[in-house]
DNA sequence: AATAAATTTAAACAGATGTTTAAAACATTT
DNA sequence: AAATGTTTTAAACATCTGTTTAAATTTATT
């Protein structure tokens, strides 16, 4: 019995989550060593087996919510059935960028661990219900009738996230610094719903 | 002296590296281990060592060839000051498609590892001179003198890569086979260079 | 054929790394 | 205050992993 949650073990724990957060999405599962997380959080090293059993155990956590921020976060938004596929297109325009912008290796780290574990992760994705019978999707079916929606739900995601992937090669060759990486995303921001739509033909 | 490059150690060697592009680009640097490697080769552990030094090494061999595979081939290409800018848009999409379509996970992997170790790989992309002064950009920056021309080359990347950052994600949730994928962006080759324009306002 | 050089092998090394153990410190309940 | 439960710690364990060593084998040179 005893202790429910008190502020300690909350803290602590909470401290864990963020430092293995960082820690994973910086260098990846597999480079990341339990012994920098405990260090860094300030903790001892058993204390992260107590807590989470295992790395594995303390990776598919964090996992789970990094899934939900970079996927399951826009649902409300393409399942709204009161709004048009332009104002759709504005809103998810503003959400991913506003969302990722202060996490910009967010999308890599996700897809790389999905890729390098599909049968462990790729299923969490709720694809095929919530985004396959979506009103978004059928607006763009509606909108170009000759193209498999799905391509342009993934060309707008490209068009969105792509930026983050080149983030690390436009920072290394010196061209782009981290304010400027933050206004040139700022000001996609503004075009990139404009530019979907040309790609669509709706205006 | 003796030998310089004789038949064994040619092929001792190749299938080396070709076994190292396989297990590093399935699960990253460093979840791949050297003795998996030796292994799927059918070589002997030390003989990674005695022909590439160290596993370091080895990567980066390997990713040297890859950055290129990703971002120096298309020189070329955007650099040709007779080609017109539409022409230019039609030749990438199909060159880079045809190049990657075999090579999926490419693309991912390259970045990801540059993200991991940007100090390293960064700076290997010769971004600023080659690209930055390309006719490529330069009629980018005339098509639409509006946005920097740079966003627009990002765009039209993320455009034709994206896809192969999802098929992870599209494949696992059961939505997508390989045959469906190839189709897909044998589609996608086709239609993408009229997306672009249609951004830039060309015809 | 004899010698030298290059390649390959089996075994071991050294350090790293995820995890466990057993005891101590702390908090809660009775 | 004693007893019970929870959290934290230091230390050790066991395994994994990149690398080296020294000898054997194969290949090339004279």
């Amino acid at each position: 019995m005893a202790v429910e949650k008190n502020e300690v073990s909350l803290t602590t724990i909470q401290r864990l989550k963020q430092v293995a957060q960082s820690e994973f999405m910086k260098h990846g599962y597999a480079a990341t060593k339990t012994r920098d997380i405990a260090e860094k959080a300030g903790v001892n090293l058993a204390l992260m087996n107590y807590h989470f059993r295992s790395k594995e155990n303390l990776f598919e956590i964090i996992m789970r919510e990094n899934i939900d921020k970079l996927f399951s976060f826009i649902l409300p938004t393409i399942s709204d059935k009161d709004t048009s596929l332009s104002q759709k297109l504005d809103l998810l325009s503003e959400q991913y960028i506003a969302t990722i912008i202060d996490e910009p290796s967010l999308p890599i780290f996700v897809l790389t661990e999905i890729q390098h574990n599909p049968e462990r992760f790729g299923n969490q994705i709720r694809f095929k219900s919530e985004i396959m019978e979506s009103a978004y999707l059928a607006q763009l079916k509606q909108a170009d009738p000759d193209t498999d929606p799905v391509q342009h739900l993934i060309t707008y995601l490209g068009i969105l996230l792509f930026p983050f992937f080149m983030k690390p090669v436009l920072s290394a060759s010196g061209k782009v610094s981290e304010q400027g990486f933050k206004a040139s995303m700022a000001e996609r921001q503004k075009q990139a719903p404009a530019w979907m739509k040309r790609i669509l033909g709706i205006f």
